[in-house]
RNA sequence: GGAGAGUUGGCCGAGCGGUUGAUGGCACCGGUCUUGAAAACCGGCAUACCUUAACGGGUAUCGGGGGUUCGAAUCCCUCACUCUCCGCCA
């Protein structure tokens, strides 16, 4: 959510900025300015209002403590009760569709951000590694899962459904080895605090990191009560609702926590899409990254915290490259997003394996996350950040994919070694 | 799941339905005193919104929501959370 002041104050800018995302101002916006005029009308009246209640009952307070007659000023104040709830009604009315306006309004892109339509203007930043040379056709990951017995999507059609997946023996093994060696570089590399969070969250929650209403769709619920809990879709969630409704100590920031976590997508919308393979599926395990920043500073830890997801796949020795996302392609609440593409030469392409976002205040603002500069003066809005670090799932594809040889064996890298037990995964039945 | 107790400002802790945004203490900030510090004393110290060129004025907020009333931190209902006891259970 952007602020209220700001908008007002700067429309032209607000205007320009949608322009940028190809959205079109005058449906975002809709009637901000009229609303927002006929939202302070409605405050003012009644709180005018409601100032001359208080006064004449302040009176009665008198006349009653001094032992007289006050029944004709409660009568007079009597009357004025149902025309201040109606004034009361129109302003809050008032303030509702203001704020679904200003919470329909995308955040606004970094100038350092490229302009464009959609991921064809995203910007090539950097390049790591190459691809391998295969002197064979190199396999994707669903027939080498299957051949290696380490994948099954059949069974899991059984379990569940489609888009899921069960791991047997060492491709078991490797999701929680790379999980493990993900998450001890970053804390023991990287200098990230490792949290465990609730798998499912409440409505408040989803709403403070914007899931909610609009994205209801996309997220599984789980109906508990008269309320309703829902699967977390990524680790961004619960990690950055940690500190909803809190003021932080400005001398603490940066904050930088990392979190393994399952996330749940509803994929609605998608059919069709990636349907072979688990590079699409309803739950996927991911270790994320999570910053909570001084505004200053947070361009600066976007970097850093982008630089910290790219090491995992140089670690790995898997090549990558950076594209920093066009306006055209940046989700509503970022202001610059960097993503982590992998070569996956069984596909012959790269792959999103990360997306890593600096949401300025936007995040904040509906989180209502605060910190106090220097530890004291007025509490202000943290920069929040995130980024996966990556998508295990997808990780887990990629060395398959990369790592395949001509015997049909999958050779492990030399990093994941030690979490692996093993050097190499040859086939088996399952 | 059952029974009971509680939720007040950064923290602790008062609060007969009527100048209570809220006594007091701690913490914090400024000042006096001091070579400096401590102590003591004096003063300051919530947030959001509306209004104003500004000074200022106003409204709301005592876990959330609703109700009673001329008027609610205070009474009623409801929900959430915390604590104690019982039951069940990984």
């Amino acid at each position: 959510m952007l602020d209220l002041n700001f908008v007002r104050e700067n429309l032209p800018l607000v205007e320009e900025k949608l322009r940028q995302r190809g959205m079109n101002p005058a449906e975002v916006l809709r009637d901000f300015a009229s609303v927002d005029a006929e939202r302070r009308q409605a405050i003012t009246a009644a709180e005018t209002l409601k100032a001359q209640r208080n006064k004449v009952t302040e009176e009665i307070a008198k006349l009653k403590k001094s032992g007289q007659d006050a029944s004709a000023l409660v009568a007079e104040t009597k009357n004025s009760r149902e025309k201040i709830a109606e004034l009361e009604k129109s302003a809050e009315d008032y303030d509702a569709r203001l704020r679904e306006i200003l919470l329909g309004i995308p955040n606004l892109p970094h100038s350092s951000v490229p302009v464009g339509k959609s991921a064809d203007d995203n910007r090539l930043e950097r390049q790591w590694g190459a691809p391998p040379k295969f002197d064979f056709a190199p396999k994707p990951h669903w027939e080498l899962g299957e051949e290696l017995g380490v994948l099954d999507l059949q069974r899991a059609v059984k379990l569940t459904g489609a888009r899921f997946a069960v791991y047997w023996d060492l491709g078991a093994r490797m999701e929680r080895a790379l999980a493990n060696f993900m998450l001890d570089l970053h804390t023991g590399e990287h200098g990230y605090t490792e949290v465990l969070p609730p798998y499912m969250v409440n409505s408040d929650s989803m709403r403070g990191t914007g899931q909610l209403p609009k994205f209801a769709a996309d997220l599984f619920r789980v109906p508990h009560g008269e309320k309703d809990f829902w699967l977390i879709p990524t680790a961004e969630v619960p990690v950055t609702n940690l500190y909803r409704d809190e003021v932080l100590d400005g001398t603490r920031l940066p904050i930088s926590l990392t979190a393994y976590t399952p996330c749940f997508r509803s994929e609605a919308g998608s059919y069709g899409k990636d349907v072979r393979g688990i590079i699409r599926q309803h739950q996927f395990q991911k270790v994320e990254l999570v910053k909570f920043s001084k505004p200053e500073d947070s361009y600066n830890e976007l970097e850093k915290l982008t630089r910290n997801a790219e090491m995992v796949l140089q670690k790995l020795g898997l090549h990558y490259r950076v594209m920093a996302l066009s306006t055209g392609d940046m989700g509503p609440s970022s202001a610059k997003t960097y993503d982590l593409e992998v070569w996956l030469p069984g596909q012959g392409l790269f792959r999103e394996i990360s997306s890593c976002s600096n949401f300025e205040a936007y995040q904040a603002r509906r989180a209502n996350i605060r910190y106090r500069p220097d530890g004291k003066g007025k509490p202000e809005f943290v920069h929040t950040l995130n980024g996966s670090a990556l998508a295990v799932g997808r990780t887990w594809v990629a060395i398959i994919e990369n790592y395949q040889q001509a015997d049909g064996s999958v050779l492990i890298p030399e990093a994941l070694r030690p979490y692996m037990g093993a050097e190499r995964i040859t086939p088996k039945k399952f």
